[in-house]
DNA sequence: AATATACTTCAACAGCGATTGAAGTATAAT
DNA sequence: ATTATACTTCAATCGCTGTTGAAGTATATT
């Protein structure tokens, strides 16, 4: 019973997602914050990105709430960016569903030439192999 | 033991997959194919887009191999598309390794103002709550 | 008070890519 | 042979966004 499917909408809230995270500065952005990197100047440093351009992807993935930002109680001016764990794991579950193989069917033999059985049968033993 | 890590290298090649896949009409795509709709004049009809849309997204799909598209053997002017499993295995894989939640690390406090332990000890608990 | 630091915002540019309409190609039907 | 079908390719447009340099803001230091 493999009959999970995904709306329109579902796909392009997900698409969505998606375009922030494609940008490959935003994916090394998150992969340096998951490492445990989380102040903006090392950031940075590890991207030898300009800072504005850093704050720029930072503020992109903020809006879209994959981050939070935080400011230093000690001195105001750092800030320190963390993983939004549940946003995480949304995408990580939207994609586990997607992409399951289990879902993969093969063609529906409702649309093509007019074609004998033998024909159709022939066909959907090319799709299912 | 959660050292899996991910190099710009890798970074950069999962963003051009992303790339791939963040548009809402490959996705949909995508999932129409997965659901067993192959046939490109039923993939428009479904999308409701023109045909010289769909098969442009459905050339960036197949150059990217996550499609293979076949001509009908009685009537070549058909063409069915068929999902490639092991590309779709391996995005899952990449997300479900990405989003890992046993990755995400506190801030190692390596940057930021000078501060006293007690001061760095209070840090680490508000990142790790 | 004046300077330095750590970002943030603004303005401008440039390139990519989604979309559209028209023309082109290959095959099938009449 | 002519027409129809099922795409595909081409040319052009348009909007979005990544990038850059400069200016701005807030906090901390001297």
């Amino acid at each position: 019973m493999n009959a999970k499917t995904f709306s329109s909408d579902d796909l392009i809230k997900s698409a969505q997602w998606l375009k922030i995270i494609c940008e490959p500065n935003r994916l090394m952005l998150l992969e340096k914050i998951i490492e445990g990197i989380h102040c903006n100047c090392e950031l940075g440093q590890a991207l030898k990105i300009a800072p504005n351009l850093i704050s720029h992807h930072l503020s992109v993935l903020r809006e879209a709430g994959l981050i939070t930002a935080e400011r230093d109680p000690v001195d105001n001016r750092w800030v320190y960016y963390s993983i939004n764990p549940i946003r995480m794991h949304e995408l990580q579950a939207f994609f586990a569903d997607f992409f399951d193989k289990d879902r993969i069917q093969p063609r529906g033999a409702t649309c093509g030439p007019q074609i004998t059985e033998e024909q159709r049968q022939s066909l959907l033993r090319m799709t299912s192999s």
